[in-house]
RNA sequence: GCCGAAGUGGUGGAAUUGGUAGACACGCUGGACUCAAAAUCCAGUGCCUUCAAAAGCGUGCGGGUUCGAUUCCCGCCUUCGGUACCA
């Protein structure tokens, strides 16, 4: 019989479920290897075929990994909590629990078409409350612990207190935003409030004001998703940044340490270098500004203190808390334009504008401490609150962004750094002559920098100190689909943590999933779960990367519900060895990761200090969009299409794109795409709003009834998204139903490599659909069994170990694309000579059986092997098998192929060149001199003339 | 704007350390088999000039280093991801 994959598939995977084929046990007798794909959210939409990439990779490599004698864990989880379930809730009532459980029972199922060896008796949830208790749990161990720079390391509030109590903190070395120092009466005298505040100050978790996106019309905080160009994407209504108390992250604690541990990690570079911007180390001064007829100091950071005497002005962002206090009434009306103006954009905006920033004058001084010079003190839309320390001293002659708020608002420039020396370099360099700065004239950068910095030590006006871009993260959301934090409010409003007895704290039940008139999160409307009269839930819940944290630690040991997992389960699995995600989250979700991991690191809870050692990122697989060109000017119930190459001498502005139903498209994704008449017809079905337009094309005009002869209307191909909205998703279980998995998987690691992101096209499928079935005809002849067990020829031999070296090569280095391509070279060459031989097939099959593992497991019964082909030794190469006896050079000349020399290996490079010289043929481009013979052993010959 | 990545035939891609550009497939063309079609098999297929032989050109664009550059360096262009509340 031919190979049908329509048996072959489902009885194996009814065969390993039944068998327990892939439950791991911690055990620890054998080398552990952590295999781990980042878990998915549950979309409504289901997996498509974008989607299983980097799983079937994962897949494989834990299969290798398997094969090579390493228990392996390769789990998968759901990241369950999010946005979408919550507004499918609003606009259609079905709870997010429900939507969220059938989309996770979609997920499962076709997860499971797959073939994927996970071991689901360690499945997670991070919307489960037996998980989300271990979440809290975590929070309130941030929210009890500060971070001591003496120790470098989280160490307990308690401690803290104790010193408080003996000392005060003007001894204590910690990251705290705490700015006032205090002894040990002053804090016996502060009441429980003030107390409260001050440890806030200190904790890892911690409330501070945060903006939010707030639109007004909608009466909801909306995320930055949801905002395009400044308004809502929902009604276009406007959005405004309101201010809000909301509870955030000290990872800004873990900076140092974020930055210095990526060296340990074997991480693309790029992705390294994405992380090491993120956290935006800088080394600068901390300075102090007196204030003219203020008694308080304004604070910035420069990396640039040389630079001091070109300072014509001072910004300070537009929410800086000075701002009230330092603004004249004179300046007053200005001021709040200025402001209003900026609460409607956004940060993004903000900071991505270099060309029209906006500002106003305070109307108060800052006063230059070497000169003594009144600076006037602006806001400016280009300042960021929570960037450094929300205010800067503007060099217009130096940055280019203070150097166009100066020119718009008429500032003085002055030059003070002369770069005539240095010719390329731009203004980002730290290069040049400083000029026009009284002591500093005639110095260079670096070392103006250095006396600027011992001068502010030693006038007391500031520090040398580091400063980081990242900043502390906002951990609160107002919504119900998240964790509850696992806080209560006291009457007179100090939060405290909930006790270990105490949780989870279950997310209750809702009926109304929108948010109240004030833009509090829904669950401030359960009034009886909020308040028991002496006390007040937080009904704030956790954003989405609450939950991803620390997922990969719950898989260890997923059932335990005395501990986030056992001590001795996170010492035998440790950390990740082999992370494979999307480069989307590069620096998000593993950089939160990393910073609760060495948390948990600090108190003792895990035994290594990053969690992944080993990262890949997936590329996307795109789809192609299909659109058709409507016309927008036309009247109102009279709609009109235009083919593709009409619209090119029109102004693009005129045509909205209608993405169409991939499946009505000719020539889907060609140059040649097009609506045929059928098409047409199908497409108007589907949308019967434009039933009755008119199209056109180049072989005329007419509606769907009526079209001419031919008629052609080419629609707009783009690569993009695969997604619901365009119309474009492609579903893998109709690939495996046709196809099956082992062709699905085979084809998605052919496209390309795993890196990069490449359109999905169903045809080339058929290419390894073929392959498959070669290589089953190996050692089937007219649907019956046929092998020999003779002794293979040496050819043979050479034939699988070629595969047996290149593909083992291929998996090493994770260049998983070629490794399909060295298995159809084998199979061809086998089919080549008709080998049909047990020991030849069967090492192949062995060689193939992590990534086709329903074909191989069924080959591996077929030839008499035992047990599951999953559980043999992965084959070695013997190199003897691979000596060549000649080798061909390529005969270039002037680095052009011209000719072939074919000589005994290992021949010496000087007898090559002889040869060379004497061969015939070559006379037609040697006409001029030769100059040089170079010979590269085992690789080219090369002459020049 | 900033940070990161990618760009090679009609298409997906290969070339592992600077050494034969286009492996392996898809598609297309021709042929075999067939009443016919599908399936399968065989041959061809970077572009251009050409009956052919043969030559020239060719890895986004413009420069550079080198005996030799898809690979290294400088400057651009385009597309994609992230940009702190999508996941």
């Amino acid at each position: 019989m031919d190979y049908n994959h329509r048996e072959i598939e489902p009885k194996w995977r009814e065969q390993w479920a039944s068998s327990g084929l892939y439950k791991v046990t911690n055990d620890v007798s054998k080398p552990k290897y952590y295999v781990l794909d980042m878990f998915p959210y549950p979309s409504g939409a289901g997996l498509h075929v974008g989607h299983p990439l980097g799983y079937i990779a994962s897949d494989i490599v834990a299969r290798y990994k398997t094969q090579k004698g390493f228990n392996v864990l390769h789990p998968m989880g759901y990241d369950a909590f999010g946005l979408p379930a919550e507004q499918y809730a609003i606009s259609t009532g079905v709870h997010p629990a429900v939507s969220t459980n059938e989309n996770i029972q979609r997920y499962r199922s076709q997860l499971d078409n797959l073939g994927f060896n996970y071991d689901w008796s360690r499945e997670v949830r991070t919307c489960d409350p037996s998980y989300y208790k271990w979440t809290q749990w975590i929070f309130i161990q941030l929210f009890e612990h500060y971070y001591d720079t003496e120790f470098d390391k989280a160490v307990l509030v308690e401690a803290l207190i104790e010193k408080f109590n003996a000392e005060g903190n003007v001894n204590i070395q910690a990251v705290t935003s705490q700015t006032e120092f205090f002894t040990a009466d002053q804090w016996h005298e502060k009441d429980e409030v003030e107390k409260a505040e001050i440890l806030m100050n200190y904790r890892l978790a911690y409330r501070k004001i945060g903006y939010v996106n707030w639109c007004e019309a909608l009466g909801t905080v909306l995320a930055n998703d949801e905002v395009k160009d400044g308004v809502s994407e929902r009604g276009g209504h406007p959005v405004e940044r309101r201010p809000m108390m909301q509870w955030s992250l000290r990872i800004t604690a873990y900076a140092e340490r974020l930055l210095s541990n990526l060296d340990t990690l074997d991480w693309p570079d790029a992705l390294k270098a994405m992380q090491q911007n993120w956290i935006g180390r800088s080394e600068g001064a901390q300075m102090f500004f007196d204030i003219d007829g203020h008694d308080i100091q304004l604070e910035i950071f420069t990396t640039r203190p040389d630079t001091i005497f070109g300072a014509t002005y001072m910004v300070i962002a537009p929410e800086h808390d000075l701002v009230e206090l330092l603004t004249t009434p004179g300046q007053k009306t200005e001021i709040e334009a200025c402001i209003t103006y900026v609460k409607n954009k956004s940060e993004r905006e903000r900071m991505a504008e270099v060309k029209e920033m906006n500002g106003a004058f305070t109307g108060a001084y800052a006063i230059n401490p070497f000169n003594q010079e009144r600076i006037p003190i602006w806001i400016g839309d280009y300042v960021l609150k929570d960037y450094g320390t929300g205010a800067i001293m503007a060099v217009p002659s130096d940055d280019e962004r203070d150097m166009n708020f100066a020119k718009k608002y008429q500032l003085p420039i002055i030059d003070v750094v002369d770069k005539s020396k240095y010719p390329g370099a731009t203004l980002h360099d730290k290069l040049g002559i400083i000029i026009n700065s009284d002591f500093l004239n005639g110095m260079e950068v670096p070392e103006a920098i250095q006396l600027m910095f011992e001068k502010i030590e030693a006038m007391g006006i500031g520090k040398k100190r580091v400063n980081y871009k990242l900043r502390d993260a906002n951990f609160s959301r107002q919504r119900y689909w998240g964790e509850p934090f696992p806080i209560k409010y006291d009457e007179k409003g100090i939060p405290s943590a909930l006790g270990l007895d105490e949780l989870p704290l279950e997310l209750p039940d809702l009926d109304d999933f929108k948010p109240t008139a004030d833009g509090k999160s829904p669950l401030s409307r359960l009034t009886s779960w909020v308040s028991d009269g002496t006390f007040e839930r937080e009904t704030d819940t956790m954003p989405g990367f609450a939950g991803s944290s620390w997922y990969f630690l719950r898989y260890m040991d997923a059932g335990n519900e005395e501990e986030f997992a056992s001590a001795q389960a996170v010492d035998y699995w440790k950390e990740v060895d082999f992370y494979i995600g999307g480069a989307e989250h590069a620096v998000g979700h593993l950089m939160y990761s990393r910073f609760w991991h060495k948390f948990l690191y600090d108190k003792g809870l895990v035994p290594t200090e990053e969690p992944f050692k080993k990262l890949v990122n997936q590329g996307m697989i795109q789809g192609v969009i299909e659109s058709i060109y409507l016309l927008k000017s036309g009247e109102a119930n009279q709609h009109h299409f235009y083919s593709e190459e009409l619209t090119e001498s029109m102004p693009e502005a005129e045509f909205a794109k209608i993405p169409v139903h991939v499946d009505y498209v000719a020539k889907y994704g060609s140059p040649d795409s097009h609506l045929n008449p059928q098409g047409i017809a199908s497409f108007c079905e589907w949308r019967p709003e434009y039933k009755d337009a008119i199209f056109h094309g180049s072989a005329g005009s007419g509606t769907v009834a009526q079209l001419p002869q031919d008629f052609k209307l080419m629609t707009k191909s783009e690569v993009g998204k695969m997604s619901k909205r365009y119309f474009n998703v492609v579903n893998p279980d109709d690939m495996v139903d046709r196809y099956g998995a082992d062709c699905f998987r085979m084809y998605e690691m052919f496209l390309g490599p795993i890196e990069q992101s490449k359109p999905w096209d169903t045809k080339g499928i058929d290419g390894v659909s073929k392959f498959i079935r070669k290589f089953w005809n190996l050692i089937h002849f007219e649907g019956v069994l046929k092998i020999s067990d003779e002794k293979p020829t040496a050819e043979e031999y050479k034939i699988l170990h070629t595969a047996i070296k290149k593909v083992s090569d291929d998996i090493e280095r994770f260049s998983l694309n070629t490794t399909i391509s060295n298995f159809m070279v084998c199979v061809n060459e086998l089919k080549r000579i008709n080998c049909n031989k047990r020991e030849i097939i069967h090492e192949l099959v062995k060689l193939m059986a992590p990534f086709a593992p329903f074909i191989t497991e069924e080959l591996h019964a077929r030839l008499g092997g035992e047990g599951s082909v999953h559980k043999t030794q992965y084959p070695v190469v013997n190199e003897a098998y691979l000596v060549e006896d000649s080798v061909v050079y390529p005969v270039c000349i002037n680095g052009k192929k011209r000719d072939e020399l074919t000589v005994p290996n290992g021949m010496p490079p000087a007898e090559v060149e002889k040869l060379v010289l004497g061969m015939d043929g070559l006379e037609k481009w040697l006409d001029k001199p030769i100059k040089k013979v170079i010979v590269v052993p085992g690789r080219m010959i090369n002459i020049v003339v």
